[in-house]
DNA sequence: CATAATGGTTGGTAATACAAACCATGTCAA
DNA sequence: TTGACATGGTTTGTATTACCAACCATTATG
């Protein structure tokens, strides 16, 4: 099984190139990798502690430190739930949002030089062909 | 340029699809996403500290810590180098490359509801596209 | 040969992550 | 309807990850 080996190894080191581009970018907004994806889902809209934890597949107490040290920071709020008392609901500040943008357009910048390696035929057929293996079972 | 958006996004989104699987598989076996490149790297060679860092884009003190553990596990060993007395040579045990094997099986099972979403053909094409992508600069 | 550069380790601090214990709020059943 | 249970979050404690600065040993360079 060659083919699903040689695709196994290119899905791995593509993620972890990725990754390290964002850790970097993101580290020089003194953001970490998770701190990144918490932001980019909030980005779209809010959430509530434990939604953003199973998303991710994080524990609810390492989720409520994150946004805890975010919170500090200034880029997101906590706030309450009408519908129900025990959930609080988080979402971003102007300032975080502010932020993920410029975070968002400087991913764009550092990636640039290897997207920009693909003609727009190839560009398509990489966005089709992530988006079924990026797809949740 | 909406297609490089595109592009940016599946990346980013399969990013964090594979580096949760990973993150996962390694968290069975007691491995960190970082662990898990080290092993990914010494399992084909042996590699000095510094090399390794500077690979995986870490500060050296930080390697030396990682190392410290997984050598306390028995994965992986320190050597001399008969070349230069200040470098360390690290390199897998028996035990480290059993469990690398391991875990390289199980994420090949893990991502294969995905992979097996595409056909020879298109996996043909992942590989390819993903290969010119992920190339470094 | 003195000095600088390189390779690693150590110690200090902050962030990340989990687990367990806990409190408040909701839900459900007898 | 009230007692038991479930759910949502926070807090506390511990290990890991990661950086920086300082340090020691070895090698390279003037």
């Amino acid at each position: 099984m060659t083919a699903a080996d040689d695709a196994l190894d290119a899905l791995v080191r593509t993620t972890f190139e990725v990754a390290g581009v964002l850790t970097r970018v993101g580290g020089e907004n003194d953001l970490s990798l998770t701190q990144l994806r918490v932001l980019g889902i909030l980005r779209d809209r809010r959430a509530r502690v434990t939604e953003l934890a199973a998303y991710l597949g994080l524990d609810k107490s390492t989720m409520s430190g994150l946004i805890d040290r975010a919170q500090r920071r200034g880029l997101l709020m906590r706030g309450k739930n009408p519908d129900d008392g025990r959930v609080v609901d988080v979402y971003m500040t102007p300032a975080g949002l502010e932020l993920v943008e410029r975070v968002h357009d400087e991913v764009r910048r550092a990636l640039a030089p290897r997207t920009g390696r693909l003609d727009p035929d190839q560009l398509d057929q990489l966005v089709n062909l992530l988006e079924i293996v990026s797809t949740r079972p």
